[in-house]
DNA sequence: TTGTATGCGTTATCAA
DNA sequence: TTGATAACGCATACAA
């Protein structure tokens, strides 16, 4: 049985409050008793229970945090950023994976607050908006990561997308890509549209024209990105098709597939830039350039603004908007450097 | 600010024994009285505080989860069987990731018994067996993932990695396969000795000689498996290769660059299976046949197993040896389904 | 510099 | 069927 804090006052006969000052390193104790408290400790191997300590204290250091899905590329960085941060901050981390159900998200929410946590860290679905304007009427601290809400009703930190988008676009464009054709998640995906909608500023902004034709959209997986771009392989016979900009690896991955299983070179005949930096990306042969979502920094931004709101007692209610950075790798073609010019300019 | 028991008693003009009883369903309480309790907590929104309520029970029901990498794609789909069991069960789980970093494995075991915990679940490096010992020592509830200890002090679930690597390779030589090349990590990792080991058996059972330099030792990284293919190729000029068996999907990924980039074509060239089934498996083109770890199972088993050592009260220190199965995708010749006969039936 | 007494929110024992 | 009270392990106001 784990010895406390009575224990060790009774062994060294002195009073539980005597120990407890030492415990939190109080200056009113004389050295000697200190010292004869500490050798206690140590001898009867005491650790303090820290959830009588929590029940007195009115804190748990303890954070929650709730996604849809560790396996999602997206999160395990991010997780250990948060669960990095928390520590060193002297917090745990108790963790729910939802699988996306949303009653899932709604009881994770109930137990975390029955377990006393100081503050969560969420990534939820736009659904379960109201759970959030309950949670932040309540003052409860809390930040949302990756998905902004329309009205934001708590803090938030998501990547800039559309920044992103413009970026990966651009770069293309700079390296002597002309015909861009665009791989997407669809209007519905708030990163997807977000990422589209900066892929016809970069095109707009270097006047060229944005063409409904070089738009497929795909959805979360390889198969998508696979279908995707056979069409615009398709499509190339009739007009000249240099680079693709795809929203995500996953699909990317996909096509991979589709590109070189038709016989095309990467990035010689075709040059494909993507997004989010997944492991996928390093895998990829040859390897992937793509936008870095610095999933590690997010999660400890995102710690630092929960604690913030915690000692501040009163929600933040910021918008973080975190900039993506570009991983120059070997799936584009780059004009200066590379021997012989894109297809584009032939 | 949260509402108590106490809060409720007297908004219900009752004792907060009755209320507690309500909150439990214990049977002896007015039907009368247990509707007006249970309306006024709906009325003031009230719930439980876990914590006080662990403090007099002795259990908190949390569970702790300790692993090296969430990155690593081992992880993330056993946490989800481990959270989502967990869940099922009315269990918490707190969560460190500790970078392989030996002293924070220590720090994380120390904080979790302080929050009461009432089992972990960790997969460990070697080094730190004495922390493990010491758990088992107190009758602390234990269960060890993935790696077993030589002298097995806790429960631990692990994979059959033998089995696999026998099965893996007489799936190959059952197919007409007949030189088959290991790309192995090499005798330290545990996971890896054991797969070479099955490699050998099966070779062995087919009355085919083990051949030293069909063995190439590379490490936890797509690098390796690129350069210990490429050094497998070489060989090729002089001696045939059929097939090849990697030891786990990151370096297949290397595996996959290195043929592709030399102009063999998989499987028609050349065979290719490998372990673990991890996402990238199914991102590779052609898909790549592997052997499946059923990480989701291990997680589910894993928390099973803890609960039954925690309700016993005593170590049950089984150690569990999970099967890996094949899962045939199209990186294998197949000899009865496939057209033209594998190369080496030319 | 040290100790006594009270309370944190809950469950359990016992009596009414 | 109900309620007063002690206890869980700790921190703290107050007294000594």
């Amino acid at each position: 049985m784990a010895s406390t804090i009575k224990d060790i006052a009774e062994y060294a006969k002195v009073s539980i409050t005597t120990v407890s000052r030492v415990l939190n390193n109080r200056p009113d104790v004389k050295e000697e008793t200190r010292k004869l408290v500490n050798d206690t400790i140590k001898k009867l191997g005491y650790s303090p229970n820290i959830v009588a300590r929590g029940l007195v204290l009115k804190r748990s250091n303890i954070i929650g945090f709730i996604i849809p899905d560790i396996t999602n590329p997206s999160f395990p960085e991010l997780a250990r950023g948060i669960v990095n941060k928390a520590r060193s901050h002297g917090f745990s981390v108790m963790f729910y994976d939802t699988n996306h159900d949303q009653k899932v998200e709604k009881e994770a929410i109930r137990l975390l607050r029955s377990k006393q946590v100081d503050g969560i860290i969420l990534s939820f679905n736009e659904a379960n908006k109201d759970e959030l304007e309950k949670l932040r009427e309540e003052h409860f601290p809390v930040v949302q990561i990756y998905r902004k809400s329309e009205k934001s009703c708590v803090s938030t930190i998501a990547l800039d997308n559309v920044k992103s988008g413009y970026t990966a676009t651009k770069y293309l464009i700079e390296n002597g890509h002309r015909i861009i054709g665009h791989i997407t998640t669809g209007e519905q995906v708030q990163s997807g549209s977000e990422r589209l909608k900066g892929y016809r500023m970069a095109l707009i902004e270097a006047g060229i024209a944005y063409r409904e034709e070089l738009i497929r959209v795909g959805a979360n997986d390889t198969e998508s990105g696979y279908s995707c771009m056979g069409e615009l392989l398709a499509l190339r016979k009739s007009s000249a098709l240099d680079a693709v900009f795809v929203s995500h690896d996953t699909m990317a991955a996909g096509a991979y597939d589709a590109i070189l299983s038709s016989g095309l070179r990467i990035p010689a005949d075709i040059s494909i830039i993507s997004h989010d930096n997944n492991p996928i990306s390093r895998q990829l042969f040859p390897k992937l350039t793509t936008m870095d979502t610095l999933k590690y920094r997010l999660g400890e931004i995102g710690v630092e603004l929960l604690i913030k709101e915690m000692v501040l007692g009163i929600p933040q209610n910021r918008e973080i908007l975190q900039e993506c950075v570009l991983i120059e790798r070997n799936s584009v073609w780059k004009r200066d450097t590379m021997s012989s010019a894109p297809l584009s300019d032939i």
